[in-house]
DNA sequence: CCAAAAGTGTTCTCTATACACCCATGA
DNA sequence: TCATGGGTGTATAGAGAACACTTTTGG
């Protein structure tokens, strides 16, 4: 027997992903597409977030679990709840009722909205049945739903938690160069960082560590890799309490 | 009319509020209690987070000042929504289901914390009608549901929070001394400060205001007073960038 | 005059920041 | 040999941290 959908409770995932190459921070997205059964007219035609109602014996961190599970087919990623999000009128839109009287749930629903982080070589999208498709954080297409805002929101909560966490290496790959490193902070904070005290304050982290390794197949003088090591930084962390107000 | 209460979404309020005598930090809490109809046997006696179910046509955010304000009578306090809670099993516990008999909403309900930072002095408890009382953050009573990690919950954000911005004058009376706030500081993140580098790092923001007054009433060297002033902090306010991974 | 808390200076170390050129590689 | 991005060093200024004694007041 399949467990009972709570049909005004959801949890929706902004799913975060930095493309190495072009240098840009994305959102996964899918397509919301209806046209009229009478004469065939676009109804609704734009992106959303992905997203599932909670079930009556699931926890809020399940619910979310399993919708990226769902979307991606992976499981175990840096996942964070940031903010629920409730205004009666969040899916008041025309569009969003068209939508909704497809679906199964109730008009007045709050959710409680996470982000993902992941690296984007580890998902296809090809053959994605939801067409998902990732778009820069910068540029969103138009979005139902108050969607756009909680991606904003999620955003601006990555922006802090990056400068104090090291979850950055979530969105890199294992193995990554100094470079790549400084290209995403200044990707995700819009900012111009200095490459030679970026570089030092880095390598002298003892988490940072240099592997045996090149760059290869680059035209250019390849560069040294290196990988985070999670143990070490979790060893030798210490809180400590500055007070910068 | 009144609006309809959705039955299985609340808010729960976590107070705050710091003792300047006693150099304590407190959380604000109901009590509940419960005796049998035939026996009179208590069945429930403990104390709960003051908090409401969502009305249909309400914001988040709408709900929890109104429940503060039922509570203390206070509005236009610092609020901040820090987390949703949503385990099946939060409210199954046998005393919290004899309480939900009483009440009228949904077992499976999620709810959606704040956290309010209060200056105790603001509030009389005299007369309260919820018998609302403080509680030390650091020796709870037997709370009920799952309030007492929502509350620790709290506490955690709380703490990283006063770190980065200036929240702390929420919960100190308006001219306050340097001292104050250094044992509030201490208070909440229990640790020891040094007295004179404190001081100095205080004395020196334009947004601690000496004032042309002290102390008076007590049976020692008085005081300097100083308020905290927004303006100038909003004004000044530079967002800096430093990543401290 | 005594108890209690307020208030005060200096030194050291570490980190952030500013800044410009040579190097190694593949094509 | 050249284009491209990788990699390197130094000097300055500012902030944090450690540390102990004197001052002022009311009682």
């Amino acid at each position: 027997m399949e467990s009972q959908k709570i049909k005004n409770i959801s949890v929706d995932c902004v799913v975060f992903g930095y493309n190495t190459t072009e240098k840009t921070l994305n959102v996964l997205l899918i397509k919301r597409y209806l046209e009229s059964a009478t004469d065939s007219k676009i109804l609704v035609n734009d992106y959303v977030l992905t997203g599932y109602h909670v079930n009556e014996d699931e926890t809020l961190d399940d619910t979310a679990t399993r919708a990226l599970k769902e979307l991606t087919g992976l499981s175990g990623l840096y996942k964070k709840q940031f903010k629920a999000f409730g205004n009666p009128n969040r899916l008041l839109d025309k569009k969003d009722q068209l939508w909704i009287k497809n679906e199964d749930f109730n008009s007045r629903t709050i959710t409680v909205a996470y982000y993902f982080l992941i690296k984007t070589e580890a998902i296809n999208l090809n053959e994605n049945k939801y067409n998902a498709k990732w778009f820069p954080v910068n540029s969103l297409p138009e979005l139902g739903f108050d969607h756009e805002s909680i991606i904003l929101e999620a955003y601006e909560d990555l922006k802090i938690k990056c400068l104090s966490e090291p979850i950055i290496f979530e969105l890199l790959p294992n193995k990554f160069t100094i470079n790549d490193v400084q290209d995403l902070y200044e990707s995700i904070l819009g900012i111009e960082i200095d490459n030679r005290n970026f570089r030092r304050k880095l390598i002298n982290k003892k988490y940072i560590i240099p592997l045996d390794e090149k760059q290869v197949g680059v035209s250019k003088k390849p560069a040294q890799l290196y990988m985070f090591s999670k143990d070490v930084y979790e060893k030798m962390f210490k809180k400590n309490y500055l007070i910068s107000i």
